[in-house]
DNA sequence: CCGATCTGTTTGTCCTGGACAAATAAGCCT
DNA sequence: AGGCTTATTTGTCCAGGACAAACAGATCGG
């Protein structure tokens, strides 16, 4: 049952109040305005902005849209029905690359079945383990679910609570895989993301499978300034530098940050790139770790090299 | 030791990196240059500005006063050693009125020790048990911790640290506190923020109370839009729907998110706002929680309700 | 002397319309 | 087809003006 609102009832959001729901700048929607007479919001008696509700509605559909490769120009002014046409063409993954795991969580999420979502995620944890999940089913959920809701399938309140939920769990098992003697772990991994990267599932499936391959994690969630993840680097002692990049960084964006990072931390600490984002480059002292089931190895790398340079 | 940058290293910042940097909009940014005559910063071959560190660095110092109630045309222009001699004067958080378990904290902060504080929290926790931890204790700490970031004693990455590992302890706790069961708990409580409220610490305390007193969480995380807070109390047949509102949200804001959701959701559903807003005003069947420790007793007076409601 | 109402100032956000560089697509030549 | 150059698209920036909401200070009644 689906409690209707009054048709006469009009929400109006304000310019600033787009920004936030859509995600698109004020400069983006002004500059569409001008150039392809969308949105066209009203205006408050001093001529400001104000966007009713279901061109709101159509910028969300449009976002997605460019988000899986559409180009401005060629979705901005459609109808309704033309955006949601080409919504239900794209990106549909084949169900069957999909997996199973996935279309059970996705069944899950759409019956809002919250207590099922966590037990199915623990479920899967126990039997493939830790690691193999992080590494190899997890990324598997998140792109599905991802899809899914820019398909349309999933209401953004299913994607957070997949978000919550996903985190608990991950979390919880992290937990529980650190036994005692944490001080002596090694190496010592410090991780962070960006400024400008949101992303913290990646992160923390990252830590997770550090965490099983013996190493002590010291996270400081998302969005550290350059220059503070390398003051964190020299006082927590690390030995690994490890930096999450999704998708939506520019790798020019990432580059630059690693080079800034590279000349700012200690000559003796390693810094490890990884995640999503395309085109990521390794550089000088700067190793770039292709997909999460490289850092396993690159840990068992990192500790022979260390015993070595200890023996001579 | 600190590895000191090369002096002729001039990082230069464009205006969107600023914003992000330290958080202040980018038209604020322009209209003090042209007010105060700071910042001043370079200029491009394309008039684009680019900051130097040393005025990013001064924005910080001037933000944190601004923060603590200085205002801009006061402050915006003054010299580093005024602003420095300003941070020094304000709030002071009494010391003693801090709490040892507070002055313990920022002590293993300032060590940058983070098992020790990991193991700190969780000892408190088991002390005095997760609700009077959750309740009591923990608002004292997070309130001690960003009065010294304000203060300039602690950095950012020590900051960042604390919410990590503040935020793993709590989750954890509250993963263990809920046994078997789990579908039988009432009241159902589905809890979020709106999506001007980026402070996740608020919701995980009031998630990690209604836990222990019996209640059934549903927590989608922070800034969830409106309309799909509304879609997902229905979904999840929510009992009671919690909001928090931290101190960044203006009262007005609040107020008219609140009688949003009014409208959206069934009546039978508790609407259940707290936090540290200030000028949170209850309306019309909206119910505002001062403090905490008011969530408990809230439950226990649903709970005697609906057993009259099920007898009549 | 305290608290409320009124008035003047401060301050953040919004506006227009122009400009340009980075990203992307299209054309072209091996 | 694959690599290169040219054209188009697109997001972000700029200046300088405007105004409402937030705030501080003054005035007045209890």
């Amino acid at each position: 049952m689906t409690v209707s609102a009054s048709p006469e009832k009009i929400r109006l959001m304000s310019i600033a109040a787009v920004e936030r729901d859509c995600g698109l700048a004020k400069d983006t929607l002004r500059v569409w305005e001008r150039r392809y007479g969308f949105p066209m919001p009203l205006r408050d008696r001093n001529d400001e902005r104000l966007y009713p509700a279901d061109q709101v509605a159509t910028l969300r559909l449009i976002r997605r849209l460019i988000a899986a490769g559409h180009r401005p120009g060629k979705v901005v002014g459609r109808s309704d029905e033309d955006l949601a046409e080409l919504l239900r063409h794209l990106g549909v993954p084949d169900p069957q690359l999909v997996g199973s795991d996935a279309q059970q969580i996705l069944e899950i999420l759409r019956n809002h079945d919250a207590i099922g979502l966590r037990e199915t995620l623990i479920a899967m944890v126990l039997r493939v383990g830790l690691d193999t999940f992080a590494a190899e089913i997890a990324p598997v959920l998140i792109a599905a679910v991802g899809a899914a809701w820019s398909r349309g399938d999933l209401q953004i309140h299913q994607e957070h609570l997949f978000t919550e939920q996903f985190t608990t769990v991950l979390r919880s098992a992290i937990n529980a895989a650190q036994g005692a003697g944490l001080a002596r772990r090694r190496p010592r991994v410090l991780l962070s993301t960006i400024p400008q990267e949101p992303h913290a599932l990646g992160l923390l499936m990252a830590e997770a499978i550090f965490t099983i391959s013996g190493s002590l994690c010291v996270s400081l969630g998302v969005q550290t300034p350059i220059a503070e993840i390398a003051a964190a680097t020299r006082a927590h002692n690390a030995d690994v530098l490890a930096l999450s990049f999704s998708s939506i960084i520019p790798a020019a964006q990432a580059t630059t940050a690693l080079i800034e990072l590279r000349a700012n931390v200690a000559e003796t600490v390693e810094i490890w790139a990884g995640g999503a984002c395309a085109g990521l480059r390794a550089g000088p002292r700067v190793s770039v770790l292709s997909g999460l089931s490289a850092i396993s190895p690159a840990v068992i790398a990192w500790r022979e090299k260390a015993a070595l340079a200890v023996s001579t």
